[in-house]
DNA sequence: GTCAATAATTTTCTCGAGAAAATTATTATT
DNA sequence: AATAATAATTTTCTCGAGAAAATTATTGAC
């Protein structure tokens, strides 16, 4: 892997961890120092990461961190509510066996870890095993278009979805779909597959909504200091 | 606009009409002697083109222009087919009167190019119109994550375009399709939009994708010289 | 004290060179 | 002649420095 994409790949992390804050300038020679490497990798590194919707650019006043704000999580809700659901449809209805297999693989990795006693055990590795139960499911979609869009809006969501985790209910209905999920899968119920995965995402953006707007107003309180 | 803006959108109209051919390598140094600029400034112009899905990078081993099929026309299509037409009823359906208005002036400076004799006299300036059309059609829509996605979904689409306007049907169909849409869209007629705007994305997909299969068959051929 | 103009600093952008890796050409061996 | 090993070339990647522009601080006028 080149350096380039290795910062890449950690600035991607960091900003979708909250490590950087919204709104927050990127300064290529500030991080390059801190990651011991040139100005210009890093600058290379933020170009690739306007991808993402991570972050944004301005002519001649640098990179920024994208904003986050309850209009950003209702868009993004909003476009998954289109597109997510349009995968999983496809995924389930013209998916193959192995297709089918990595699900399975990708749901046991999952569950194993948050069977675990209390579950909270991990978080991190907690995310990475729920991101790869999307992205399996999401992967038996014909349409490389839209499993690229669902990529982008499942890293931008990333940084909203701690708040929807400290809602108890979400966390234990989020397994329970995921068991679900499964079940219509193996099943090829398209119908039930859709609604689940709808449903899902709208209760995600209610029970976080009001924690993001709670903390964007009071991040906005304490900028004014 | 800085000087990586500019090559930036520079190779992008060059890819984007075909003038580097798909597949081929992208090669920063050798760009950069034809554009009178330094190879890093190109390497940040190609990086910035990954988002719009013309260009693909390897690790490794540099840059190419992304691949030229009737699958990627298939996928692009049905990427359209999803968020077009809801980007166009939600348009129609929430925007406001500065919007209604840009999509009048839009029209109008289309329709005054494609009144004039024979009409194909600036093949160039009218594709310029058409888009304008259509981005101002869409830019009513209340989300941004799906005006992004279809911008890149018509800026990856314009590759293919040229063989759907071989068709005569087609160009006169279109010029008829932007007539109906624009009064759907004073009269705020969602259905009949998002309708016609279907209908639209549908037969220029039927209409191009002989001759697209055509151009690849032959151009693999010419390729094993 | 407030505002505008100027100066100092920081930041962004651009370049050209050199190291690391991949590709192509050459030679050697069967 | 075909394959494998080596050498030569090209290409990609990374760096550090300097020019251009923006930001911040300072000074001066009212």
């Amino acid at each position: 892997m080149s350096l380039t994409e290795q910062i890449y790949v950690d600035l991607r992390s960091a900003i979708a961890e909250g490590r950087y804050a919204p709104g927050q300038k990127l300064k290529a020679e500030h991080i390059a120092k801190q990651l011991d490497v040139s100005g210009g990798t890093v600058r290379e590194a933020l170009n690739r990461l306007l991808s993402d919707g991570l972050v944004e650019v301005a002519d001649r006043r640098g990179f920024t961190v994208a904003p986050f704000s309850v209009d950003d999580l209702r868009d993004i809700t909003r476009a998954r509510l289109l597109i997510e659901v349009e995968c999983v449809r496809d995924a389930v209805a013209h998916g193959d066996d192995r297709w089918e297999a990595s699900v399975v693989a990708a749901y046991h990795h999952l569950e194993m870890l948050a069977r675990q006693r209390g579950g909270t055990d991990d978080w991190h590795e907690l995310e990475l095993r729920n991101r790869a139960f999307h992205a399996a499911l999401v992967s038996g979609c014909q349409s490389p278009s839209l499993i690229g869009f669902h990529h982008q809006l499942f890293t931008r969501h990333y940084r909203y979805r701690r708040y929807a985790l400290q809602d108890r209910g979400i966390v234990s209905g989020a397994r329970k779909d995921h068991a679900a999920l499964l079940r219509a899968v193996t099943e090829r119920n398209v119908e039930t597959a859709t609604e689940i995965i709808r449903a899902h995402i709208l209760r995600t953006q209610e029970s976080s909504e009001a924690l993001v707007a709670a903390f964007v107003s009071e991040s906005s309180m304490t900028r004014k200091s």
